[in-house]
DNA sequence: TAAACATACAACTAGTTGGTTGTACGTTGT
DNA sequence: ACAACGTACAACCAACTAGTTGTATGTTTA
């Protein structure tokens, strides 16, 4: 394939990580909005606002249709819902972890070859 | 304050937004691991690694403590959430969004003197 | 048709990032 | 005591980012 996960995932945090970035996606996921709606929003230019309506749109946190000479930027809700899900594959990471800790304790006699610590080793 | 929720925020994504560093939490939040043993699972230097960890310990993802000369990394789960629950916000204001919508059509000879669209001016 | 508007993109600049090597300092084991 | 280990940080470099101005192209409107 061609755009991996990880691809994806760099693309998503890196358009979320600019607090400008994020006041647009939170105006473009309450409403559609114009590329020069949004601009008269912030104070820098309207190419720089531009640009980073291009970010958003890159990592497909947001689509634009075109009617007539205006661009009307909107948010894709389904984007954000797949990076909370993988923050929630994060969790469930940490979950096991928990788990794990509890299994030993509940049996404190099992696993009895093993070393006490670090039970995760990398398969890459 | 010092450090609106806005600076939490890019700390948050400006260190997810790079995948050896998603890696490393990922390793961290399922179990304790010294600087050097993640370090060992990248083709990268020590130092690179070491920064990667600072990064995500300033974003507060991550804690350390100190046993002798080791430096445990930690997954912080809550950390993680409180990402997760920005991300909710954000959903929350797309459905304010569709709930607006289907107000407009439960009820469609109301609002009589007000504009077809547009109904999300700015407040700043 | 011409002027004003909305968008897109190229070129440039200053600051930041992700990597490197080298050095310093506390801790562990012989 | 001393060598090896684990960590931290400074200095440097190439690549990228976020902003700028300027230009080009298409769309409305007078």
């Amino acid at each position: 394939m061609s755009t991996s996960d990880e691809d994806r995932a760099d693309a998503w945090f890196h358009a979320l990580a600019d607090r400008t970035r994020r006041d647009i996606l939170r105006r473009v996921l309450a409403g559609e909005h114009s590329v020069t709606a949004l601009a008269q929003s912030y104070d820098m230019s309207f190419a720089a606002v531009q640009k980073h309506v291009a970010v958003l749109e890159r990592a497909g946190l947001l689509t634009k249709r075109r009617q007539g000479r205006e661009a009307l930027a909107s948010g894709d809700v389904e984007a954000v819902r797949s990076v909370g899900l993988m923050l929630g594959e994060l969790e469930a990471l940490w979950r096991g972890r928990i788990a794990r800790m509890d299994e030993l304790l509940a049996t404190p006699d099992t696993t009895p070859g093993t070393t006490t610590h670090d039970t995760t080793h990398g398969t890459d």
